[in-house]
DNA sequence: CAGTAGATGCTCT
DNA sequence: GAGCATCTACTGT
């Protein structure tokens, strides 16, 4: 089932970005449909948080989708080649958001085989935009209940075993922030 | 394997 | 003008 705005709106972050972990990132682009099981996940708190675009209440035109209601896509460029995808989460006027670090494919196999060229998996957030065919000019700031991005589940369950918590990655530069354990990843894949 | 350099462009100071 | 919520290709074992 496809997964309402109000699933993303809840008030906690880091556990909204735990039940993330296995839910089906789907897309039908360029005419292609497929979707990516989310494998790794992380949560950017906002306000408080050295690591999130929108610590400190920092409003920017990029960074502006954080803003609106949960339930919608934020997604910039980093390092000048990379599209990362975020879904921006709790209600509108609270910058927080969930990162998509990795996915594994579950529908449409070829077509993101073809994305990826002579990339293995989509492991690292660069790779998941590119192998679902997600970038910042179309699909940012999108309602995520619909296509051409949204997002589903399809009840297949994960133990709370089944995952790992830890530190994110690539934020050394939030100080503390950066030790905080809001990355989580799916262990069996 | 590990380690590193280079690509690349947008955002904010 | 610096610095990124990164990835690839290439080096040397």
């Amino acid at each position: 089932m496809i997964l309402p705005s109000s699933f993303f709106q809840r008030p906690d972050v880091v556990e909204l970005a735990r039940d993330m972990i296995g839910l089906l990132l789907c897309t039908h682009i360029d005419g292609q449909v497929c979707a990516g099981r989310i494998l790794e996940a992380e949560a950017y708190a906002g306000l408080n948080d050295r690591a999130s675009h929108s610590f400190g209440n920092r409003r920017t035109a990029r960074n502006e989708p954080m803003y609106g209601p949960g339930g919608r896509s934020y997604v910039y460029l980093c390092y000048g080649i990379h599209h990362l995808f975020n879904v921006v989460t709790n209600r509108e006027g609270i910058p927080q958001g969930v990162l998509i670090r990795a996915v594994e494919p579950a529908w449409g196999e070829e077509v993101i085989r073809n994305r990826l060229g002579k990339s293995r998996a989509a492991t690292g957030p660069g790779l998941v935009t590119k192998a679902l065919g997600i970038d910042r000019l179309r699909h940012n700031a999108l309602p995520l209940d619909q296509p051409p991005v949204w997002i589903e589940s399809d009840g297949i369950p994960l133990r709370p075993g089944d995952l790992v918590q830890g530190p994110r990655v690539g934020v050394d530069y939030a100080g503390e922030d950066a030790l905080l354990p809001y990355r989580f990843r799916w262990i069996f894949h």
